[in-house]
DNA sequence: GTCTATAAATTGATAGAC
DNA sequence: GTCTATCAATTTATAGAC
């Protein structure tokens, strides 16, 4: 049935429209006919699929945090130490270095732009939920690496301050060497973070393919 | 002088009412009657001190860029040590909690912001430089600890960019326990951070207050 | 220099034909 | 379900009296 498909379509190429126009221009600077300009989408038609503003950006929202969800799960399927998964985390933005280098992160930012609109507003809420979801992950893997429940928390915490705020950094310098340089050393930090009652555990295939 | 000075005066509660309502509410988000409301100015006044509205921001960072360097040469006066100085840098949030909680840290969220205007966008060069104090006075700091070039330059991004990390994370999870306890945490980090090549500079007045 | 009134443009949202 | 036309509100900026 093309014609109930079609329907499903329009509203992901809405929300793909508009999380790509959220992240290089941010939210306020986003106009709807922005939206539905680059979604082919007459402007009128874009009320049918989302009554406000809001509730697109609560759609993109929830795309996001979809899509991190599916990425941490590839991670936690793709490798078995926690580590390595850790470091995927680190290495993520080097993929769309040049998007973090003009746009920073897509998430941090959005984060940044809509805690403004105050603490009870739903879409600062909603933003606060993909930060959520990085730190309970990031928690979850130093908890699989021994950590105490207390000490996972400050690192998980630890590790999503350091990448956000490099990308902060790098977005604003325009600078992708000091992008890949600190992450870099995030990585080098990650390497020794660990359960502090021990050494240092193992790491069998530690790569040092860089410097 | 009365008359001459009511002039400056206008002008310097402007710009500190639009300091204050840009990082309560962000740029796009800040209307020139806003302003012009809380500095108990006409709207049409305004225009009298400012062209347009990007001249009144960028003299809101021009302010910004002002007092951090008279803070930065206040703490090189008060504290010999380099890394007492720093302390100072990492402790700063604290000092007004509840704001950066509210609404994050006034230069980050004003640089993330900005930037989304594009790399070449008057603006962003002016957050740039905000942002770039930060980096210049950490890395000099750094370097008077003995560290060589290259390596203060990295720390200098390591630390400031954790403390902007912290500052969102708090900021988007509205947690004031959180920043406190990172910013702990970078102090910790910045007592074992210096020249690789020397064990540990001597810290006599090391503070143990807290924990 | 200061202020009121208003222009000009933008933009979120709706009405109503098809 | 789709689209055009348009409203209503907001907001940057200006005109012109005082």
């Amino acid at each position: 049935m093309p014609a109930a498909y079609a329907s499903a379509d329009k509203r992901a190429e809405l929300v793909t429209a508009a999380t790509t126009l959220l992240h290089e221009q941010g939210f306020h600077r986003t106009t709807l006919a922005d939206v539905a300009d680059r979604a082919s989408v007459p402007l009128g038609n874009l009320y049918y699929y989302f009554k406000t503003k809001e509730a697109l950006a609560e759609a993109v929202i929830a795309a996001h945090e979809q899509a991190l969800r599916e990425r941490f799960a590839s991670w936690d399927a793709a490798q078995r130490d926690p580590r390595a998964r850790l470091r995927q985390l680190v290495r993520a933005p080097l993929d769309t270095s040049d998007r973090v280098i003009q746009f920073g992160c897509p998430h941090g930012s959005l984060c940044q732009e809509l805690e403004k609109l105050g603490k009870d507003a739903p879409l600062a809420r909603a933003g606060a939920r993909l930060l959520a979801v990085y730190i309970d992950w990031t928690d979850s893997q130093f908890r699989a690496l021994g950590c105490e429940k207390r000490e996972a928390r400050a690192l998980a915490a630890d590790l999503v301050a350091s990448v956000q705020g490099t990308m902060l950094l790098a977005n604003t310098l325009r600078s992708p060497e000091l992008l890949a340089a600190q992450l870099r050393r995030v990585e080098r930090w990650l390497d020794g973070a660990g359960p502090s009652t021990l050494p240092s555990p193992a790491r069998p295939n530690r790569p040092r393919s860089r410097s």
